[in-house]
DNA sequence: ATCGCTTTTTATCATTTGTTAATGCGTTGT
DNA sequence: ACAACGCATTAACAAATGATAAAAAGCGAT
């Protein structure tokens, strides 16, 4: 019975975030596909050209993606924390090969579910391409929102909504990491926290 | 025979961009499941909230999509130009009522496909499920880089960037539409402009 | 606890970008 | 031709942010 297991409660926990009204038929699809994972703090989930083909739900902990820009500095492109889905395979990669790095900040436990087999679940079942697709609509919205953050708004607000968006996160991650995320120095972060 | 009508010819030109490879077959299915388009300077494709369930395919002229931001200020999320497809319906709306809106800043011919018919030919058709992830991918990457771009890039070198993106759309679309993109005012822009 | 290392804060100054308002300039309609 | 309008440019000043470097604070290993 897959809903005694603690596993199964915080993937629904997960799974509630996309599609609060997935049946339990096809929670326990996914839930059978799925594998745990363990990251220790600062451990690598994927790398940017290196093979993957997975798609993974974030059960507990805080990760994040990121690039690097030209100058070699590492921009943080989303943060994510214990029930959020990682960015969707079919956006992540080309040929198998990730786009992204994704690092664990903190001790990471999640579920990684066979990219192929998540694909055919998606053929074959309507309500996991609904959750499929939901997860790549919220993907996306959150881009669109930080889009238009990062072309209107200041480097103050723009932290305001960061506070929102990621309760706490600002005590557990480098201000480094936030501060790129934000598009602003750390210099400029820690004048923004002395400011209130 | 489909490839003899001019349609199909541009048409193809835009599948090219995504799926160079993709077979005649698909092709046709594609070319059949889609209706052309006209649209005026200035016209609306789509508006938020908006009842809207097709797919579209920019065949001529200059689009752009855009939301109002917190002051009303709209501001522009992208520009699409001759050949490339506008964000995909799963990622643009959420119960069939669009996310964005969208005009046409010249006089546009597109093709539109029916969402679920196209779903529908994704599902069925490996093919046609391999360029709709192509366009999602694409989607994706674009707002990537653009994300990295706003966060680690001087105003001077977006605009640099985007006259490599988007070659001469400088002197066509109205510079408050750019500036907005670019996430600078368009007196900064002016400024940007006269320097070089 | 202390040393050594990294991260964060603080200070100073330079640069970029925003704000406001005036000017110019082309388009359109009469 | 001219007025009226919208848009782009320019100028002057203010505010926000970046760059650099030094000081302070945190943190892990011994």
């Amino acid at each position: 019975m897959y809903f005694f297991t603690m596993t199964h409660e915080t993937l629904d926990y997960a799974i509630n975030k996309y599609s609060p009204n997935l049946s339990l038929d096809a929670r326990s699809d996914l839930a059978r596909l799925g594998q745990e994972v363990f990251l220790e703090k600062g451990a690598c989930l994927f790398s940017r050209n290196a093979f993957d083909d997975y798609e993974y739900i974030l059960l507990k902990g805080i990760a994040r993606t990121y690039l690097p820009n030209m100058e070699g500095t590492e921009i943080t492109l989303s943060f994510f924390e214990e029930g959020m889905v990682l960015p969707p395979y079919v956006t992540r990669t080309n040929n198998q090969r990730s786009l992204l790095f994704c690092d664990a900040i903190t001790d990471c436990r999640l579920v990684r579910l066979g990219a192929t087999e998540f694909e055919r679940l998606m053929i074959d079942n309507l309500e996991i391409r609904n959750f499929g697709n939901s997860v790549l609509r919220v993907e996306l919205q959150n881009k669109v929102l930080k889009e238009i953050r990062m072309a209107s708004w200041s480097a103050k607000e723009r932290l305001q909504q960061f506070r929102k968006d990621f309760t706490m996160l600002e005590n557990y991650v480098p201000h480094s990491m936030v501060a790129s995320y934000l598009g602003i120095t750390n210099v400029t972060l820690s004048r923004l926290r002395k400011e209130g």
